[in-house]
RNA sequence: GGAAGUUUAGCUCAGCUGGGAGAGCAUCUGCCUUACAAGCAGAGGGUCAUAGGUUCGAGCCCUAUAACUUCCACCA
């Protein structure tokens, strides 16, 4: 083995032979099974660093799973992405001059195509670096043929009950990736804006209504202005015309709730095409609707002189226009929110447009009543009410995108206008057998396909056996900013068409923002790559880094510090593993039971014993967080800081007996510890594993540490350390450099075999040069230790100094003191004697009992000074 | 406008059903001790956001307040 811990040397090996061995594949048996689908990637680039907590955490769920036994399935996927991979394919055309159109739907779906095919590799191979253990043979993507006949079928389900219907909305449309987009993707930002007051006046030249705008622009499909039914400075004037500025058309003055009385000038312009307010005015009081921008964001035709201007642009011009009119009241400051793309940015525009809509309501219901009976849960649980706040408002949901890339809507309209649905690729037309058919032209939202994710990718609609013995699938792991765009959709979808809910857990985490908490973005220029990391520190370390001290749904600070880190450490635990391994080689194996224990023994094991136990229910309880805490301070301040140094004494003390028990003890601790980190650190575990004497060919499929299988652990072990470290302390005190060594004298209060046992250890541990065992004080120079029902004496010769061992002793005679009298005064109120548990009261009568004799020990040490 | 979360050492955060405030990093001191200087040993450092309340006892439970973050929402 290398000095130091270099991952890159062999993860790349490990791997190559974890897939050659095909150690990842499964297929159904008869064992209990426990799945997770991989929330699909987009295949629009590169992996980031969300992408490696997400499949870090579903891996250490598998690869615990495996181990202890499971049929583990994990089935890895993409995702089409069609609105982003679209935008960039668009982007590319124009660089060389061509254009959607000018290629045409099919030329354009085969460069799509093209482009997944190229980067699917991409993404697979950084999520192979980081070392995830899916089901490489099962590599599922949105678009696949069959996926696509999921799609169509559940299309064709939902179309014949009528869950499927089209209809005119108002919807969210970006003009500038020119598709419509959903309530979800449309991200609303402040705005500083203005409220620009117009007057509207009255055909008969009685007067004027003065409306206040944020969109001037958009006075051009104004075909009413609404008033407030109760308010009293309209009275008598609903009804009569206004000449719509600019246009010199008649619109009518209305009445309706929806305008406020006290908000503006207690009028509104109402424009039933570009808000879905104003579209529900528009029902009520059957108004004309207008459009009057366009597909490019551009002012149609009726806009007159400012037809073909972009809307934003023109709005200066507009305003000019209603001050040269006179129109123009006042402009003034004013701050809203307004929408935007969530890909591209631009301000998205209220649109009304045909669109396909899915009914939520009825598919909503179950969703809930699974997270409500149980059937369903969210770890940490809140994250339930973000789930059925959305389900409990939920809207229908517009499934067509006016774009090309995607699962294309599998309804067909014939010659003769009949319209039907099919989930096969039809020939006739059902009713009036016309062959001439057209396929509507949308596609569908990329969340359609993926909210069948998890039992598509598992061959619905057939009934496969994969399907039968997978699904339902055990736990679904993903951030929580989509919650509601997939995590609801794949739960009423599964239950509608599987009859059961697709995942029994669901594991929430949160983003992984940079190390000042803002939120990662190409444009900031303030994201990690993953990749770099796993190329400077190892996939481990970057694994290590991202889980330890995570705390469930939480968003995560993340540095390259934190990687380094990682490294470091795994530094440490590769070390001590070359420590054991060197000391190994000659190493007869034994079953630990079959030796006689000593104390360290017994307390490092069950140490181990409640490693083991504690990182099994923390990673039931997905706190994969806690878990790794647990493995990192047992490797560090229990394994390493003790146990190898108490252990180097029997190594090198010349008996054999003492040598191979602790060759024994060391290699079944370091085992075990080997195994229950694998999952989280799977390369390094792999990769020391394989040298232990007596291992087998991978620990990926060794047994899970439950606990430590032998009795009688208990053990004082404590007390030793603790007087090491009081002379430890001491030294320090005396500025003793630890490279001097010095006598220990202990002289127990009565026959202490523990101590007896440890001798050797104390002097190693504490820089002695020896430890010896006496019955009574020394002539020599000493400062002295009581503690622990001992008396220790540091022979410091000139350093000692009575002044100073006074003061030393009066520091602990106070603090003695003061717990004493916390003590006495807690046991002496009456409240607490009374209502305290039993357990606290004895607790703290012994607590005050050994102060109290320690106490007495210590001042009569002062005393006799 | 509604909802959720956060507030503990200089920094990043733990702290379970209430029972003597913790870790890592950073800082300071001493050590190249035969696994590791990517190391070891030791030390300093906190009115647990604020104000009330419940309790024998509150970092933890309740109420209010403040600051920050996020999600949802159609107010011109």
């Amino acid at each position: 083995m290398d000095k130091n811990y270099c991952p890159e040397l062999f993860e790349g090996e490990i791997y190559k032979n974890w897939l050659d061995k095909n150690y990842f594949g499964t297929n159904p048996d008869s064992r209990e099974h426990y799945s997770i689908v991989m929330p699909p990637l987009n295949v629009t680039g590169k992996a980031h660093i969300g992408h490696a907590l997400d499949n870090t955490m579903q891996d250490i769920l598998i690869r615990t799973k495996r181990m202890q036994g499971y049929n583990t399935l994990w089935v890895p996927g993409t995702d089409h992405a069609a609105i982003a991979t679209e935008q960039v394919l668009v982007k590319d055309l124009k660089r060389n001059g061509e254009s959607k159109e000018s290629i045409g739907r099919e030329e354009f779906l085969k460069r799509g195509w093209q482009w997944y095919g190229k980067y699917t590799h991409v993404i697979c191979d950084q999520l192979k670096k980081l070392g995830v253990s899916c089901d490489w043979n099962r590599l599922a993507f949105t678009m696949d043929e069959n996926l696509n006949r999921a799609v169509r079928h559940v299309f064709c389900q939902y179309y014949k009950e009528g869950l499927i219907y089209k209809g005119k909305r108002v919807v969210n449309y970006c003009p500038s990736c020119k598709t419509t987009i959903s309530d979800n993707e449309n991200v609303h930002v402040d705005q500083n804006t203005y409220l620009w007051y117009i007057r509207y006046p009255f055909a008969d030249g009685s007067g004027e209504v003065v409306v206040a705008t944020t969109r001037p622009e958009t006075l051009f499909g104004d075909t009413a202005v609404a008033v407030n039914p109760n308010d009293a400075r309209f009275k008598g004037q609903v009804g009569k015309d206004l000449i719509l500025p600019l246009v010199n058309k008649k619109i009518k003055l209305i009445a309706d709730d929806y305008c406020e009385i006290g908000f503006g000038t207690g009028a509104v312009k109402i424009t039933p095409a570009h808000d879905p307010n104003d579209y529900e005015v528009g029902l009520r009081h059957n108004l004309e609707v207008v459009n009057c921008i366009d597909d490019d964001g551009k002012l149609t035709e009726c806009a007159g002189q400012f037809a073909g201007l972009d809307r934003i642009e023109a709005r200066p011009l507009i305003e000019k226009a209603l001050i040269d009119g006179g129109y123009l009241v006042k402009k003034e400051k004013y701050k809203n929110q307004v929408g935007t793309c969530e890909r591209c940015g631009a301000f998205t525009e209220p649109r009304i447009s045909t669109q396909w809509f899915v009914k939520m309501k009825d598919l909503a219901r179950p969703a809930i009543e699974a997270v409500k009976t149980g059937k369903l849960t969210f770890h940490p649980k809140r994250y339930e009410k973000t789930y059925l706040n959305w389900l409990e408002n939920i809207q229908d949901w517009c499934i067509s995108r006016q774009i090309w890339l995607g699962h294309r809507i599998p309804v067909f309209t014939c010659a003769n206008g009949h319209t039907f649905a099919s989930e096969d690729f039809p020939t006739e037309c059902p009713v009036c057998k016309s062959a001439k058919l057209e396929q509507d032209n949308d596609v569908l939202d990329t969340w359609f396909s993926s909210a069948l994710w998890p039992f598509s990718t598992l061959g619905y609609p057939e009934q496969t056996e994969d399907l039968k013995y997978y699904y339902p699938t055990s736990t679904l792991v993903t951030g929580y900013d989509i919650i509601t765009f997939w995590v609801s959709k794949m739960v009423f979808s599964g239950i509608k068409f599987m009859g059961a809910v697709p995942f029994k857990d669901v594991v929430i985490h949160g983003l992984v923002r940079d190390i000042h908490g803002v939120k990662m973005s190409k444009h900031l220029g303030n994201g990690v790559d993953p990749i770099d990391m796993i190329d400077k520190y190892g996939a481990d370390a970057l694994r290590l880094s991202l889980i330890n001290g995570m705390s469930a749904g939480t968003d995560i600070k993340y540095g390259e510090e934190k990687a380094k880190e990682a490294k470091i450490f795994i530094n440490k635990l590769y070390n001590a593993s070359k420590f054991v391994l060197q000391n190994v080689k000659d190493i007869e194996i034994k079953p630990i039971d079959r030796f006689k224990l000593q104390e360290k023994d017994k307390w490092i094991l069950s140490e181990l014993d409640k490693l083991v136990k504690s990182v099994n229910k923390n990673i039931d309880k997905y706190a994969l967080g806690v878990a790794t805490s647990n493995l990192i301070e047992f490797t560090v301040s229990k394994f390493c800081d003790w146990y190898i140094e108490l252990s180097k004494v029997d190594l090198y003390s010349g008996n054999a007996e003492d040598k191979q028990r602790t060759q024994n003890i060391l290699l079944y601790t370091l085992s075990t510890l080997l195994k229950v980190f694998h999952p989280f650190i799977p390369f390094v575990t792999e990769y020391i594993y394989r040298e232990l004497p007596g291992s087998e060919e991978t620990i990926m499929y060794c047994s899970y540490p439950k606990k430590v299988e032998l009795k009688g652990l208990k053990n004082n072990f404590d007390r030793v350390i603790n007087i090491i470290r009081a002379i430890r302390n001491a030294r320090a005190e005396f500025n003793v450099p630890d490279n001097k060594k010095t006598s220990i004298y202990i002289l127990p209060d009565e026959k202490d075999a523990l101590i007896e046992e440890n001798l050797e250890e104390i002097a190693k541990l504490s820089s002695g040069s020896a430890c010896k065992l006496i019955a009574s004080e020394p002539d020599e120079k000493c400062t002295k230790i009581i503690c622990e029902n001992v008396k220790i004496y540091l022979p410091m010769g000139q350093l000692v100094d009575q002044e100073k061992e006074k003061m030393r002793l009066e520091k602990e005679i106070e603090k003695l003191k003061f717990e004493v009298a916390r003590s006495e005064k807690m046991l002496s109120n009456q409240g607490f004697v009374s209502k305290a548990p039993e357990k606290l009261i004895t607790q703290e009568k012994e607590k005050l009992e050994n102060n109290r004799a320690l106490l007495a020990k210590i001042q009569q040490e002062f005393n006799s000074l």
